[in-house]
DNA sequence: GTACGTGCAAATTGTTTGCACTATC
DNA sequence: GATAGTGCAAACAATTTGCACGTAC
């Protein structure tokens, strides 16, 4: 598995077995900007590589987030969604589709981290901040643009 | 059921039947801070009123979120959670044990909103910001507070 | 009285787990 | 070769649904 290399190193860094399923797994998520589910990424994968389990992927998505290489996304939806983007930023949800759309922007962030840094809140230590900005798409089949 | 007067009229507004089972659920969760799941509100409830089933929890739910007098909040955790605090306000989110507190900042949400007028989303029409703090409680017992 | 809501139990959906086997280190 | 990971199927948990009965308007 050649093409493989720099995520095989990924997760020796993380102090993983470098197991085919996994590499696997976790490649389709990372070449994946629509936040997909465990099912999405077993129909995903399943025709490269037809003999995986989708308990497999399920358990492997878990030890990805174990040691920070992805992270769980929570919207409204009955099911856990993944992003293999581990940058700081926001999500867009679309209530009429469904998606959820990556959403940077740096200036926005630093507003926020200065927010939490004047503003302290006692007996919590902050881990992370996240900003979801929820609405409709007008055109379902076309992403969203900052102007 | 005299101490749902209130309540009755706000099922009434929103175009609902006042039904018994109703105002118990909206009346629960009005009186919850904690952000309770379909589950809890049924256990709570059921004291009270013991003939009511967990089946019209949920349908019950899901028509006060329809009619917006109920929201969800989507944490982590592997069930849906219900905030009758139709404000505009963040979530506190605890790892350690699940928590979730409202966060009230009109100066936070000033700056967000100012900044959503400035830089607009194309083909997307915005409903709500939802912003969540994820990390821990250092003591598990007391609510968090803002200095 | 009628249309909508409810209780109950069964069905569905998403996720987790136990166990025998396999592959990585 | 030891230990940790996988496939498979069964178990589980949260939520939804069909249907006969009940209740608000």
């Amino acid at each position: 598995m050649e093409k493989f290399v720099q995520i095989k190193e990924k997760l020796s860094n993380a102090g993983l077995k470098a197991t085919h399923p996994r590499m696997v797994v976790f490649n389709e998520l990372m070449n994946s900007k629509d936040h997909p589910s465990a099912e999405h990424i077993h129909d995903r994968i399943k025709t490269d590589y037809p003999s995986i389990s989708l308990g497999s992927v399920y358990r492997i998505l878990d030890v990805l987030v174990d040691v920070k290489l992805v992270q769980r996304v929570s919207v409204r939806s009955g099911y856990k969604r993944y992003d293999a983007n581990m940058e700081p930023h926001g999500h867009i949800y679309c209530l009429k589709t469904d998606a959820i759309q990556d959403f940077y922007d740096s200036e926005l962030y630093d507003l926020i981290n200065d927010f939490f840094r004047k503003k302290k809140l006692k007996n919590f230590k902050v881990k992370e901040i996240k900003l979801q900005v929820v609405g409709e798409k007008v055109d379902p089949e076309v992403d969203v643009t900052i102007i």
